[in-house]
RNA sequence: GCCUUGGUGGCGGAAUUGGUAGACGCGCUGGAUUCAAAAUCCAGUUCUUUCGGGAGUGUGGGUUCGAUUCCCACCCAAGGUACCA
């Protein structure tokens, strides 16, 4: 057929055989949408299956090509297992609470809620233009009322119960209320149980009901205390300690001091044990798991109680080496330490006090950032061994924590390189209870060696001796085995506006729920979002914001009477609080009676498949695991693990864009030059080379010769959008972008090929780094199909990886290629016939292949396979629907608009989404066979490379038909060939 | 420091329980088609070579007929974490 621009009739006809992926994207998309292809149903008889992904924040900036990457590959699982039969639960929302939206509104006065809609609508139209699978109607916003209403109730639940230690679980509070009142607290183990007076059941009885009150809020799973914050005056909040990084904030970097505050805690430490050993029945990867043990931090030790000379005070302390008991020479205190002020002798106490006073000044991040400096003082109080009876000088450092253990250390100097550190500066004995080890030089931290000069620990190993110390000391009754955690308690009070709102008020100053069948608690309207200085929230601002506890309804401020209206709590719950249980209201989206019904959440049970970031791994990771062993306790749900598998998808990086400009005396001479002329080792020739033209470029705008040497170079920033894959600069169109408005009239010059160059680096993908990539740009200009298959082709999903548009080509001719072997010519041509070997087997060989790979999530190989299949049924011009028809299944779950639009030609009324995944048969494969000589003494041996049974015959004409067997042989012929089951054959020559 | 993961062409990356290293794609080179360009198609592309070969998966050893794969030591990179007693 002869072509031309003339020629309107054979264009038209191109028209309609072309690949027309804008058109056929959106056809699609409507389809899914109107016919709610993706809808789940509790009402079917196939087995569940729950994929999701962490739901986004859903920022101002708008989604670009890094963001849907996790979306991309929990879209194809959740695909390919509807083709497996599966009842997929494919759901989305957002997380929609937060300090952005409320940064924005403290600048800008507009209304988070505004704001955050508007953001809303953005993200949802560049999610849609991607074909996801998703259940729309499920959506879920945790700004939204009707979500933390159940957030709210969720919160009471915390309140309303304590953590029983008997039957290692959280129990209802009532029932601590009726042992209190049967036989007081002395019997109760509970996990808070420190610290709290003794009291009997009459004394419980004869308490007033603010006394009750206060006992009980140390029990609870949430609970108020004065603490120590990290209190982050710029923003006017406090942090919790996975918010903050290298002693600033995470968000923005600014510095953290130490507070005290009323706050709002949840006692996660009563789930330590419990979160570590749910670890190893989950399938998350393993550096998430150990992020996870780190930071609840196990150490097994004992804690044995020192006396204090003269005193009536005992000092605990916790260590992990209590075999090394003999070794200590002195103990330290924390500068917080409670007793310090107690103990401190007369002559000793200015000098401690002008050194608690030193270290309170200094803050977390100088603390951190000196460790190198030994500093303490002594309090001049001595403690007695428990052992040996010995006096032992008590003094106070800041390298002990308040915050860890008891706040209190026994230094073994011989045994920690702190303590040996410590005793070395300030000339304390350092006394050996090592065998044959020398402490001159250093502690001996080295856990094989034998104890030593320690009564009845001598000649033990650790181990031994370790069980020993601990015997006697609970035998002696000064101390215990015991098992101690990093993880705190985590803080859950927020100074902030953009946050669900506590259901609490607060009456003769102790905090009172609100009863569940009131909430939700709507955040109140105010006119300043900002905090305070002084740390007063934001809704302290509020007019309307006081409790009518006889309407039972929000009220004005000025009518509080203290009798029956009272004031409600101003701070807001944390980031987390929505995150933390979101998975478990995509089950059950718009029940209003409870938060998931009970049938919901015994059909969907957890999530089988969970794909995000690993940043998350000791914030939301560890919270949401936190509530929903809380509430699998109460008996809201049935698992107390809510994600089987977890994927952590790598970060999609920018490919960064940099020109050189020239400045002169510190100063832009709005002139820039070609890259290569500042390559490190071309910058002499190159230059030199050019050195005129170099010169007079610059003499041009101005300078002299003699100015030209003491140029100064620097490397800015260039929209990536301007740049083509040879790394060259659009001049014109940098001079006109927007954000160029200082280079309008700039001068660049250029290489001598008349190009101009950028440096290229790889950075995170951010705005203002210039190197953002809108998946809008990439769907407009290739197609919804090409992005998802570039995205996965990228490399393995778990890795990082750098964006570059120019590999897209691969994928997208792909896809043009797929199209064609559906046509001939300008129309559409599937026939019937009978397969031939060669297209079976590639069909079979790629179902193999595809199922395996998705299986083990290596997506990025498939997208090989696919192009393999398609590049041999080409050769082979195969057209015929007993081949082509499961390809489009196995393509489908990758390219869903292409596949859909092919299955509907193939004559199919449905939608590709249910047809059934291909069955994989490997009779079709038999030729795959690969034969390897083992070695040849007489007798030989040959390793087969099959994946099928074959007759002796068979495999006995393959081996001698083999090439190498052949030369092995050289001329000999065998007297037997032996089949040895599994993959050796031996051959008896 | 400790924990974890990784190291393969110019680039992103393949390689099943140890079995022809570099699949597939990008880029590059040459060719076909075209008035021309785009698009498309075909061939080549680890390095080196005296065209016989030789070397080669971070480095050095080891096991094996055979190692990117298993073992030991080391180097480098990324991520997590840190006066945690």
């Amino acid at each position: 057929m002869q072509l031309n621009s003339k020629n309107t009739e054979a264009l038209c006809l191109l028209d309609r055989m072309d690949y027309n992926f804008n058109e056929i994207e959106a056809k699609w998309q409507k389809y899914w949408s109107e016919n709610q292809t993706f809808k789940a149903s509790e009402t079917t008889d196939k087995p569940k299956y729950y994929v999701l992904d962490m739901f986004p924040y859903p920022s101002g900036a708008g989604l670009h090509v890094g963001h849907p990457l996790g979306y991309i590959a929990s879209d194809i699982y959740a695909r390919y297992k509807r083709h497996q039969g599966f009842n997929v639960l494919h759901p989305q929302g957002y997380d929609s609470f937060g300090l952005p939206a409320e940064q924005y509104a403290i600048q800008t006065g507009q209304h988070p809620a505004i704001t955050t809609e508007t953001n809303i609508a953005t993200y949802r139209r560049q999610l849609d233009k991607i074909g996801f699978s998703f259940d729309w109607s499920r959506e879920v916003r945790t700004s939204n009322p009707d979500y933390y209403k159940w957030t709210q109730w969720i919160f009471i639940q915390l309140f309303d119960s304590w953590y029983d230690l008997e039957s290692n679980k959280a129990e209802a509070i009532s029932t601590l209320i009726s042992i209190f009142e049967k036989s007081g607290n002395s019997n109760v183990k509970a996990v808070s149980d420190e610290g709290i007076a003794v009291f009997s059941s009459e004394d419980w009885n004869n308490y007033s009901k603010v006394e009750k009150e206060a006992v009980l809020l140390q029990y609870r799973m949430t609970y108020l205390s004065e603490t120590e914050v990290n209190w982050c005056p710029f923003l006017g909040t406090v942090l919790a300690n996975d918010e903050i990084v290298n002693g600033v904030s995470e968000r923005g970097g600014h510095p953290v001091v130490r507070k005290k505050m009323k706050q709002w805690s949840m006692r996660i430490s009563a789930y330590a044990q419990r979160m570590l050993d749910g670890l190893e029945k989950i399938d998350w990867p393993q550096p998430l798991k150990d992020s996870q043990t780190n930071w609840i931090g196990r150490s097994q030790g004992a804690s044995v109680f020192f006396d204090v000379e003269n005193s009536e005070e005992k000092i605990e302390v916790f260590t992990t080496r209590p075999d090394t008991i003999f070794g200590v020479t002195f103990m330290t205190l924390a500068p917080e330490h409670d007793l310090v002020s107690q103990i401190v002798t007369k002559d000793q106490k200015e000098e401690v006090e002008a050194y608690i006073e030193a270290t309170a000044k200094r803050s977390e991040r100088d603390r951190m950032a000196d460790v190198k400096t030994i500093s303490g003082a002594f309090t001049g109080a001595y403690a007695i061994h428990p052992f040996t009876g010995e006096k032992i000088a008590i003094w106070i450092g800041d390298y002990v924590l308040a915050s860890y253990g008891t706040g209190a250390v026994m230094a073994v100097p011989c045994g920690d390189q702190r303590d040996w550190d410590f005793a070395k500066h300030f000339e304390i004995e350092i006394k050996n209870i090592f065998e044959g080890v020398s402490v001159a030089e250093g502690a001996c931290e080295d856990k094989t060696a034998k104890i030593a000069n320690s009564d009845m620990l001598s000649g033990l190993n650790v181990k031994k001796a370790t069980k020993l110390a601990i015997y006697e000391m609970e035998k002696r009754g000064f101390g215990k085995g015991k098992i101690n955690y990093r993880l705190r308690d985590a803080v859950f009070s927020r100074q902030r506006y953009w946050g669900e709102p506590f259901p609490v008020y607060y009456k003769d100053g102790m905090p009172q729920m609100i009863n569940p069948k009131h909430l939700p608690i709507v955040l109140p309207e105010v006119e300043k979002y900002l905090p305070t200085e002084d740390g007063k929230p934001p809704l302290g601002n509020a007019d309307v914001w006081a409790w009518d506890t006889v309407n039972n309804k929000v009220v004005d401020n000025s009518e509080i009477n203290n009798s029956t209206v009272w004031p409600l709590e101003l701070n807001t719950m944390p980031g987390w609080a929505g995150s933390s249980w979101y998975f478990n209201r995509y089950m059950d989206p718009s029940n209003t009676e409870a938060f998931v019904s009970k049938a919901a959440a015994d059909y969907w049970q957890d999530v089988d498949l969970y794909i995000g970031g690993s940043e998350h791994a000791t914030g939301h990771l560890l919270y949401a695991r936190f509530w929903q062993k809380f509430l699998f306790d109460r008996g809201h749900l049935p698992t107390d693990e809510f994600a089987k598998k977890l994927i952590n998808q790598g970060m999609i990086l920018g490919t960064s864009a940099f020109v050189l400009e020239a400045l002169f005396d510190g100063k832009s001479l709005n002139a820039f030059v070609s890259a290569e002329l500042f390559d490190k080792d071309d910058y002499i020739t190159s230059v030199h080379r050019r050195w005129d033209e170099f010169v007079g470029f610059f003499k041009n705008i101005g300078l002299s010769e003699s100015d030209v040497s003491d140029l100064k170079f620097r490397w800015i920033h260039a929209d990536v959008s301007l740049v083509n894959s040879s790394d060259e600069l659009d001049v014109e169109a940098f001079r006109n972008h927007p954000l160029n408005k200082d280079f309008k009239d700039a001068n660049f010059l250029h290489s001598e090929d008349g190009a101009f160059r950028t440096k290229r680096e790889v950075e995170k993908m951010s705005k203002s780094k210039y190197n953002v990539v809108n998946p809008d740009v990439i769907c407009e200009e290739y197609g919804a199909d090409s992005l998802r298959l570039f995205e996965m082709f990228l490399g393995p999903l778990e890795q990082a990886k750098p964006w570059k548009t120019s590999g897209i080509s691969g994928v997208h001719s792909f896809l043009k290629k797929l199209w064609k072997l559906y046509h001939q010519g300008a129309s559409f041509s599937v026939v019937d016939a009978t397969p031939t070997k060669d297209e079976l087997k590639t069909l079979h060989k790629t179902i193999k292949k595809v199922q395996e790979d998705i299986e083990n999530f290596s997506f990025n190989t498939s997208v090989s396979t696919f192009m393999i299949a398609v590049n041999e049924l080409s050769a082979l011009k195969c057209n015929k629907r007993e081949i082509l028809e499961p390809l489009l299944v196995l393509v489908s779950p990758y390219a869903p608009h292409i596949a859909e639009e092919l299955w509907s030609k193939l004559g199919h009324e449905t939608s590709i989404a249910t047809a059934s995944f291909p069955v994989f048969d490997e009779s079709h494969l038999v030729e795959s066979t690969k034969v390897y000589p083992v070695s040849f003494n007489g007798k030989m041996r040959f390793t087969l490379e099959l994946s099928l049974t074959l007759s002796k015959d068979e495999i006995e004409e393959i081996v001698m038909k083999h090439e190498k067997t052949q030369a092995q042989l050289q001329g000999r012929t065998p007297k037997k060939v032996i089949i040895v089951p599994g993959k050796i054959v031996n051959i008896v020559g």
